[in-house]
DNA sequence: TTGCTTGCAAATGATTTGCACTGCT
DNA sequence: AGCAGTGCAAATCATTTGCAAGCAA
């Protein structure tokens, strides 16, 4: 639709902040480079406050073909960019990775699927922390991550049920 | 419990259990009937140790054409007597409702899928309630239910990757 | 009978992938 | 040049569903 030529570049492919940096260090070490595409990415999901979905970073990111957004979703998973969490058998949701945001966990609404990002009091998490340690430990395995899902019945939502 | 010896309940397994009346209470209730093959799905997620998949579950009752596992894992899990977990993109993970068994969390490995349950300290469960009461409070949002999965390499797993 | 169940096969739909083309480097 | 990246369309595959036949109340 549009000519070839003058490219409309009206969004300023915002300064390399410190996420874009992390971003393209993670990348490069596996041979990715940090396209406009991917950047959309990373932008989306930074822009949304919880994990959403392909839709919904499709409506974030109106030119990104469904098949790159997947693919691109699919890569950085890989280079620890992105992190992808499954609540429901629709959709999956997309989040960035935990390393280059907080740590938190997700309040998840079982009526409309909304999901909300939150965090729990230090000291909980640490009581936590040692708890999963232990069973982790009693079973001969290794920790390496763990997920709380919270799940609710939101404000916008009629307690229907 | 007992000791070795003669075993004092015949190989065919008739009597209805603790477990079999609620089940049967509980479909009742939305109009469902107890039959043999939902009979034969709950017996094999009993037996499992956790969760398992469609393909695990069918291993465990040979007879069950898929479709009706799905059909039925579906109502029943409407009816409030199977829980349907989802923690990867390939299958979903399926097990009887938290209220017919013990509150539990899930311990996955990345490596091979595994999935085996485990309980937390009483003690760190109250704290964690009440967390969550106040987090959900503060949303406006009401809880129904939460879920905690430890992701680990399990000592079955070589820890490479 | 009545209508819940079942099993087969076909449909659905999110996600993946083949392939030819674009565009960095 | 050379090869990673892209986009379209077709393929995958877990899960769902239509339909005709079976069985319990």
């Amino acid at each position: 639709m549009s000519g070839p030529g003058i490219a409309s570049v009206p969004v300023v492919m915002a300064a390399t902040t410190e996420l874009d940096r992390v971003v393209t260090d993670r990348l490069e070490r596996h041979e990715l480079r940090y396209t406009s595409g991917r950047r959309a990415i990373v932008a989306a999901l930074r822009a949304a406050d919880g994990p959403i979905t392909l839709p919904d970073l499709l409506d974030l990111a109106p030119t990104l073909p469904q098949s790159s957004a997947y693919r691109n979703l699919a890569l950085m998973e890989e280079a620890g960019v992105v992190r992808r969490v499954v609540h429901r058998a629709d959709y999956a949701h997309f989040e960035l990775a935990e390393e280059l945001t907080e740590h938190h966990h997700h309040m998840i609404c079982e009526s409309c699927g909304s999901v909300q990002d939150f965090t729990l009091p230090a000291k909980v998490e640490r009581t936590l922390d040692a708890a999963f340690r232990e069973i982790a430990e009693q079973a001969g395995a290794t920790e390496t991550s763990h997920l709380i899902d919270l799940f609710v019945v939101c404000g916008d939502c009629p307690a229907d049920r």
